[in-house]
DNA sequence: AATGCGGGGCG
DNA sequence: CGCCCAGCATT
């Protein structure tokens, strides 16, 4: 296959220089492939350096607590990531002495790595013939290949999982691995690839065709749903009532300014009794804004409430959170505007005060 | 095979 | 505004 010479040529000519191609140690790498799941190199840049600043080792991030770990992944998003890593530190430790596992199957069988990660971990670190098929290379080669199949199907992933396998040059997995990935990055783009900057368009059936626009065939996701979120800001003094949510599901494990699903305040009343198990009074309606998921869509309505003097929390999820450490807490994107505009509301007032 | 799970950048 | 991205776990 002449187009893996070229291809590899290329990589080594034109790689970026990224912080996790500055080493080869399997723990750093595989931090690296979490943090990219889903997300844009420019994201994770953010973020990487200052995680591996805080957990050097694999033993420090398994030592360390939780939301800790969640604080240093705060706006990264698909916070399961987070916490099936830092699972996933717990058992290296406990199960390969610390020392990142170097087979396959024991790499596999990690919380939170599946085939992509595993391919990526054993080809990039060990340098071993492991395909990792991610968004690019799928995107590489349904194109290289005419493959005009939805790429959404497994069949599809498997098959390209078996050309790159056959394509593997010897002794360099790491490389070859990389630079299908950076083509797919900075050459074969999603749209308006460039191909004539291409070092494999001479071999792309996509390309002989002129069909590299319609290519990967994908099907598309249906719609996002609206829900609007009643949010309480529940401010005494300094404080103010926060909510951590459960460990499982949306934003697991983060904090928030409580809130419910509801149609009117009759109903955010209701719902919150039901939920937190204490009357809220709304106040005043402080502050609208809206929060865009992948799959969903929040628009909250944010009011300032009083609770009855004589109520206690007993629902131990809710915490009063003094303001300064606001910032010390996990709390994800969708209510830093809500937190930035708080603060900023208090600091101001307490400038004018003194 | 289908669905839930964040967030940001782009045309 | 829709689309896409260095995917995985669960069902």
């Amino acid at each position: 296959m002449d187009w893996v010479k070229l291809l590899l040529n290329w990589y080594l000519e034109n790689k970026r220089d990224l912080p996790w191609r500055r080493q080869k140690d399997a723990y750093a790498i595989w931090i690296s492939e979490i943090m990219l799941q889903q997300t844009r190199v420019d994201t994770v840049l953010a973020y990487y350096t200052r995680f591996l600043e805080r957990f050097p080792t694999v033993r420090d991030l398994a030592q360390a607590d939780i939301d800790e770990v969640l604080k240093y992944w705060e706006g990264l998003g698909y916070y399961t990531r987070a916490k099936n890593m830092h699972k996933a530190a717990g058992e290296i430790v406990r199960h390969h002495q610390g020392v990142f596992p170097q087979t396959y199957r024991e790499v596999l069988a990690l919380p939170g790595i599946g085939p992509y990660t595993a391919g990526a971990v054993m080809s990039i670190a060990y340098n071993q013939p492991y395909p990792a098929v991610d968004g690019n290379v799928l995107r590489v080669m349904s194109r290289l290949y005419l493959l005009k199949k939805d790429i959404s199907q497994p069949a599809v992933k498997k098959e390209v999982e078996n050309l790159v396998k056959q394509a593997f040059p010897a002794e360099q997995a790491c490389d070859f691995t990389q630079a299908l990935i950076e083509l797919g990055a900075l050459v074969c783009l999603p749209t308006a690839p460039k191909c004539f900057g291409c070092p494999i368009r001479q071999d792309c059936k996509a390309f002989q065709e002129n069909l590299q626009n319609a290519l990967p065939s994908k099907q598309k996701k249906p719609a996002r749903k609206s829900v609007i979120r009643y949010i309480a800001l529940i401010q005494q003094g300094d404080r103010i009532l926060m909510n951590k949510r459960p460990a499982d599901g949306l934003l697991g494990g983060l904090w928030e300014f409580p809130g419910v699903e509801g149609k009117n305040k009759k109903e955010f009343c209701e719902k919150f009794k039901i939920k937190y198990g204490v009357d809220i009074f709304p106040d005043s309606h402080w502050m609208d804004t809206k929060h865009e998921f992948t799959h969903l869509i929040w628009e909250m309505k944010i009011y300032r409430c009083r609770l009855d003097p004589a109520e206690t929390i007993k629902e131990t999820r809710l915490q009063w959170i003094p303001l300064q450490e606001l910032n010390t807490i996990a709390i994800p994107t969708a209510f830093q505007k809500i937190k930035n505009t708080l603060l900023n509301t208090n600091s101001s007032r307490g400038r004018f005060l003194t």
